[in-house]
Order: C-alpha cells, then structure tokens, then sequence
DNA sequence: GATGAATGAGGCTTCATTCAT
DNA sequence: CATGAATGAAGCCTCATTCAT
C-alpha cells in the first residue's frame, strides 16, 4: 500500500554521494598535508575538499582520526606491496622492490611523513596491527631463508628502517639513493 | 684582535648570571622536549629552568630561536665529534665511531629528533652550514679514499642518513642496531 | 462548525501518517529531556523518533517550537487537570489534588523543568495565556472563597510556585514531601 | 650580594593585581549572568571585565569552573548567613530571616539561578559540601527542637525549597511573597 | 513528504608573545 | 633584568538548520 521505495538503491545513492566526499576529503587531507606539513588545520582541509568543516567531522570525528586514517591507507599499501613482493620468484628482488616502493611512495608525497609523525605513540598505530607485521615478516622471512639479508633481522628493526627511510626522503633526500643505502644496510654480507 | 675593553666587575657579574639562566634554559629545553616531544610549550621550559617566560624571552627572541639554538648544539657536537673521528688511525673505524656517536646521542634524547624536525626546512638550519658539511665532509672524504665507504657517498646522503637514523630511533628503535644498519648501508662493497 | 469538506481518501492517510509522526516526535522530546535534559540535540529527538532530522524540522520549524510545544503540552494537561479539580465538592481538595498532580507530572519527568526553563521567557509562554491563567484561578478563587488558602494568594503566586516546585523536584528532591511543603504554605492559616 | 627583592613584597603586590582581576572576573560573571542567563559567552564575561579571554582562563580553567565559583560564593554567603541566622534569641526569627536573605540574593541576581542549574548535578555542587549542609541544619535544628518548623524537616528538604524559591523568584515571581509562602510550609502546624 | 548528509557560524580553549610591576 | 600575569589570534569542534536526493 504504502509505496515504501527500494531503500537499497536510495542508500546507495545517498552512500556514494557521501563516500565520494569521503574520498575527496582524504585526497585534501593528503593534498594538505604535502603542502602545509603537520600545520594542516581542519578548515584548510575542508576549503581544498571543497565542503564544510563539518562535512568533514561528521567523516572524521577528530583530526587525529583524520591522520590515522591517511596513515591506514599508507600501512594499507604497504601491506599490499607486501603481497606483491612476494609474488616475485627472487627472495632478495621482492626486498628490493619493497623497499623502492616505500622510498616511491614517500617521494610521491613528503607530506606523509608528517602525518605518521603526528601518530608515532597513538595506541592504534596502524604499523603496529599484526596484518602489518605478518606480511612485511613474510616477506622478511623467505629472504631471511634464502640468505639474501642479514639473519639477525627482526621486523621491528624493518619497521624503524622505513621510518628512518621515511624522514630521510621526508626532509628533502633523493629517494633513490637513500633507498640503495638502506638496501645495502640490510643485504646479508 | 679587536681589543675588547675590559668589562667592569659588576657587568661580569651580570654577564655570568645571564650566560648561567641561558644554560639553565638550554637544559630545560633539551629536558623537556626529551619528555614532551614537540609538545613543549615555553612556559613548561622556563619552569623546568626555574625562570620567568619573560627570562627565556630575553634570551630567546621566539620559540623557534630557542629550538634553533638547541639544534646548533647538536650541530656543534656533530661537528666536534667529526673532528674528533679525524684522530683515528682507521678512516673506517672514523665513520663508523661517528655513526654510534650520533646514535649514541639520540637514544640519549628522542626528543632532540622532534626539535630538529621542527626547523627543517628553516632557511637557518644549522645542518646546512659550511662548517657542518666541511667537517663530516672531511671524515668522509678520508674513508672514500681509503675504500672504506662507497665511493659515490655524498655530505647530503650521509645528513639524511643520520636524519633517518634520529627518526628511527625516536621513533623507539634499538640505536644500537639502527646504527648497525646504517654502518653496513654506507660500507663499501 | 464551519463544515470543513472532505478530504480525499489519500489525504486523510497522509494527514494520519502526519499527526502519527509529530506524536512520534513529541514523544521523542519528552524521553529525550527526561534523559538528556536541556544538552538534547534535534538529532537525538529525531533518531529516538525514528525520523529524520528533516521530518523533525517539518513538523516544528525551530527547536523552540519544538520545545514550546513539549511546554503547550503540560499546561494543557494542567489546565485539564484545573477541571478535573473543579469537579471535587472540596474547594481544599481540588488545590491539593492540582498540586500532586503536578508534582507526580514532575516526578514523572523532571526534564521537563528543563524545557520549561528555556523558554521562561519567550513572548508566548504557554502558562502565561489567558486559558491557563483563568483555569487556575477559577481552582484558586473558589478556594479562596472556601477560606481554604490564603486570602491574598494570585495566579502569579500559583505559577510561581508550580515553577518553584518544579524546579525542586528536578533537582532530585521527594515529590510528595515538597508538595506537602506548597500546600502547607497556600493553606489558610 | 646579589640584591634579592624581598619576594614577599613583591608577591604580594603582583597578587594584588591578579586578585583584583580574578574580582572583576567573578563580577563580569555575576552581570553577564544577570543579563544573558546561561548563554553567557567566556568571551563576554572577558570583555565585561575588560580583560581577555585568557586572563579568565588563567583565573578558571574552565567555564564550569568559574560557574561552579560563582555559586561557591553564594552558598558560602548562605552559609555566613546561616551563622548570622543563629545569632538571633529566636529561632523561628533565625529560620525566616534566613528565607528572606535568600529570597532577596536571588531577587538581587536572579541570573544566579541560572548558574545553579548549570552544576545542578556536578559532583563538586557546592550544596553538598558538608559546610554547607551543617550550618544550614544547625538553623533547622534549633527551630525544629524549639518547635516552630514541622519536626521531620530534614536539610535535605531544606535545600530543595530553596532551590525552588531561587527558580520561583528567577522566573519573575515576587520574592517576598514567595518567601512568605516557603515560610508558611515549612512552620509548623 | 521523508531522509540524513552537508553547512558554517559560533563556542570553548590554548599558547606564543608582550608588558607592567 | 627578572617575573609571571595578561593578551588575543587562531585552532578544534558542535549543533541548529538547510537542501539535494
């Protein structure tokens, strides 16, 4: 009777205009964040999003969730480039390709840096999380195996490595290299 | 050379007394950003000095100055600590007591990491002088030559290195072992 | 009276649907008070009503309206439950039944002190209409005349002390031991 | 040598200053209450003082704080005044004067009324302090062992009554015949 | 009509810096 | 010179209200 319409295909509607925003508001926050560093302020990040402050409250409760957020998508990433190294037939390839990824993505946006920074001692470092751990350890492990780095070799130590690597591009170093520095730190020899 | 006239006693009283509550606002800085981080508001530093906001104002025009001085502290023991290198017989035994000096120093206080990166892109910083750059320029020239680092090293590759190596300790590494990967990282072959 | 036309059959649904939601809402502001107090937020009403904050804004075009009308609501049933003491033969009664049924109203939901609170002085406070004012004295006058209260005792006096243990109640304090403290203090003698 | 000011001097006099504006603050507080009720604004209340937001700030730490001081001071006032109330050779003379004190704060400042509700159920209501409680009961007790207030008023009542005169006369109602009112509910017989 | 995402003015609070004592 | 109270611009966040779907 009451002609009640499909819900679904309304919410998906309404759920995409908002998850578009939802995307556009972290693509500002990465945007900000290269170009102003940690100063970012939440109204700048609303202006280059081309929405209202609180559109983006309402998707981030806190800035700080805001961060962590654009921190997840970078552990995300890494995660992935992670399952993807191990794709590579050659234990030692798959680290050295991990690694220029890394050095990659940091070169592509400094900001970043930043960002992780703001989070380093937040409870719910997402570098932290065991899905993080495990697959940069697998990774770690066949070529730990295989011989091809140091046998000694934790992933916490793999973990500051990145970071290190990470300031390093952050404050203006040629990616490239600094990457083949932290390669041939890490090569077993 | 240009003859100073001598000050009378009276001013070097006051001098001395300044020259004191500036070291005791050097310390406090060096205390609190240890404890805080990036955090460290001025007020906390003058308290920890047991002075006045006003007293670290007359010594410090900004925070930033302040911050600033801190940094160059660190500069000058780097760049002592390179002079001091240079007495070693070993070129490579050289580099690799400046690495684990370096390390050293910032497992003795984190936070100096966050004073640096407060200023990294300040036009003053203090890694960017001549003098910074001649002297570890001087310990690694001689390890060049003598084969014991890779030849292509440059000052920049080595200050970001040293820049990554502070990040990855503060951000709660072993230093011991980070230093021990920087060391394999810039060893030739 | 005026012979309002039919309305058609689809109208009236929706007119039923209508009334059925704005009961919906006013419900809703009422728990939501009762638990929330004055810190309640259109938004809480609204999910609490299972509406939209939307419906919520078509129904009452501000917040105060809203309010306003939680507040219209008690002094309707205040100035029902006048009439309803009318019909007791004992003009002490009466004024004693009306004092305990606002007690027991407030003990009932002591939020509504708050809704009361924010509009005390709004151009179109509920309790300061003609109805309300005349229902009360009518209690009032014939207790008056019954030498049952005080001889001097206005409307405004009533009020005020409707509104003074209102506010006791909503503090935390015994219904029935504050009304016990009104009607000693109305009574004659 | 060194010629230390006498601190104490120096202190005080500082002190005097801060004290004074820490006045004007509560006083700005007491208007801009009367005024604007609960929407009082920090800013407000540092304008009317004629100093700025951060002087409030550094006298309260929160606006709740300086709230909760503005009503410290009325139930400290209350209490003084149950002191002075004790005073008196009559006990009932004690009880009603101490009505009418009241009555006549809240006419003075009816804004205070609104202060109170906003800490209504803090934790640290100043009416709950067991000063406040004792001093107001010792009053009670003498009027209820001399038989001239009902023999089962408890503090608790007490209290509330209060409460209520405070919203009664707040909302606009004559204090004195409102207090006439109280007083006749809470005499015995 | 209903929905709830979006809006943005406005509130509270912080903190680098200034200045009267 | 030292002190620390005062300053106020600026930041984060809230919430009544609007409006596209």
């Amino acid at each position: 009777m009451a002609p009640v319409p499909a819900p679904a295909a309304e919410e998906r509607l309404q759920r995409s205009d908002a998850r578009r925003n939802r995307e556009r508001i972290l693509e500002a926050g990465r945007k900000a964040f290269a170009e102003t560093g940690r100063g970012v302020q939440m109204d700048d990040i609303a202006r280059l999003a081309g929405v209202g402050v609180g559109t983006v409250y309402r998707h981030f409760l806190t800035k700080e969730e805001l961060v962590l957020e654009l921190v997840r998508e970078t552990v995300q990433a890494s995660i992935e480039a992670a399952r993807e190294a191990l794709t590579r037939d050659d234990a030692w390839e798959a680290v050295e390709w991990l690694v220029r990824e890394h050095a990659a993505k940091m070169v592509r946006s400094r900001g970043l840096r930043d960002a992780m920074s703001m989070i380093d001692f937040s409870e719910e470092n997402p570098w932290h999380t065991d899905e993080a751990r495990t697959q940069a350890d697998a990774v770690l492990a066949r070529a730990r195996d295989a011989g091809a780095i140091r046998a000694d070799m934790t992933v916490d130590d793999w973990q500051a490595l990145m970071c290190g690597l990470s300031a390093a591009i952050a404050s203006g170093a040629d990616g490239h290299r600094q990457a083949g520095f932290v390669l041939a730190g890490v090569q077993a020899r």
